[in-house]
DNA sequence: AAACCTGTTGCGGGTTCCCGCATAATCCTT
DNA sequence: AAGGATTATGCGGGAACCCGCAACAGGTTT
């Protein structure tokens, strides 16, 4: 089997290679690469049943690589493995993952043993893994508040995004009251209360969204990438 | 010469400490701990002029541990390192270093020769050097827009904490106008236009400063636990 | 079938934001 | 010291936001 790394940094890289070489056996052919863009076209060529993909990257989002490399080949086994333990990334994975696949989601800082286990699960055996530390956060939330829903993540993150109201109804097909529901809702999940004055709604939302892990900056530079193209056409119908 | 590394990764504490036996002979001992708290902890007993500290941790930001650190022993000399070009990292060092001290802020990519160079410019010989990948921000920032005045910082972190202009206003005594000002020529130099009405200009600033690192996370939680007890008294005042 | 829950939409009004216009105050230059 | 540039402050109005009230649709429970 052969596999291939994207990483960019190097002790991480040598020490993830060193893993490999000792948990899977299985594997014939190691290829390694520095960034989301070269991990793409490497993959690209169909060779990898699985690849394991570091999160944080200069260059293309390890998400946006995701997106890309399952594009072509659905069937890719891919390991995530990050430093953070981060609401954001997970959610952007599990919109994307194809039926076929499997993915897991590790944390750099898990020891070589649990690293080994993942490895095998989600690379050899196609299961589907995530780290218990990420998992936290969406029972923490349920605790506190219920978890956000499909469409008010949406929402969140086109007002993080800095859109108004009536943009992110036409966007997402909506009437501006209901955008105006969903902001309700969020401001209940996300802990926005202003009894006594002090806050900006709308800001504080983003504010909490950010600073609680459920958002995160790649995440809004890839909606942004998105947002792009639809505005353009907008500004057109609109002349 | 006694030495700390504050450093969450073992891979890079175990790089730091050999770059630094290699080229630090002057350094006699070595401690090494994994977290800002201990870092802070350790450094209380004023035995180590030189520190090396990693900007991103679990628990205690750098930052604010080298503010710990500075305010028991500000002739402690600290070496940053980061795995970002972070501007918003960088004026919050530039923000508490003291007069009589000496820092440095390094990336991890950088390779082994200029981390060598670093430590022995900022930790031996007591000068000031920033990597020239963090400075290129502030260049960047000075071609397209001006680079943010200190009050205008300010103001775009209390914007980005959710408050409310007539708060901003309280907080840091200016009037309701004033604070508006500042955020007019925010958008400017944060490139906010919003011909086509498509946007809120108050959360895109605070987009458009985070996505170009000049705010981030860390940063917005540290300044949060600057504002409770600002709003706590507030809050008893007015009642 | 009736009750119920969740999500959508419209209306209306109170609040905040955004900013042009106008006037001091402060700082820097020459 | 005079002039110019930046910054601080007040006023007022149009736009956007926040949200209670109310009606309605579709799916689930009893």
């Amino acid at each position: 089997m052969k596999l291939l790394i994207v990483e960019d940094d190097q002790f991480h890289a040598s020490f993830m290679l060193e893993t490999i070489s000792k948990t899977l056996p299985e594997v014939s052919e190691i290829t390694c690469v520095a960034d989301g863009i070269k991990g793409v076209e490497e993959a690209a060529s169909g060779q990898y049943p699985a690849v394991v993909l570091d999160l944080q990257m200069p260059g293309r989002n390890g998400v946006e690589a995701a997106r890309s490399i399952w594009s072509a080949h659905p069937d890719t086994r891919i390991l995530f493995w990050s430093n953070y333990a981060d609401e954001a990334y997970l959610r952007g994975i599990t919109n994307i993952v194809p039926e076929m696949s499997a993915y897991g989601y590790v944390l750099k800082t898990t020891s070589a043993n649990r690293l080994g286990l993942a490895l095998r699960a989600v690379l050899v055996e196609g299961q589907i893994m995530v780290d218990r530390e990420i998992n936290g956060f969406h029972q923490r939330a349920a605790t506190t508040h219920t978890a956000l829903s499909e469409s008010e993540f949406n929402v969140l993150v086109d007002v993080a995004l800095g859109l108004t109201d009536k943009m992110i109804a036409d966007r997402r097909a909506m009437s501006l009251r209901s955008v105006q529901n969903r902001l309700l809702s969020l401001y209940q999940k996300l802990d926005v209360e202003d009894e006594s004055g002090a806050f900006n709604k709308r800001t504080r939302a983003v504010n909490r969204a950010m600073s609680g892990r459920m958002l995160n900056v790649e995440t809004l530079i890839a909606a942004e990438r998105e947002l792009e193209p639809w505005l353009a056409k907008q500004s057109i119908s609109h002349a």
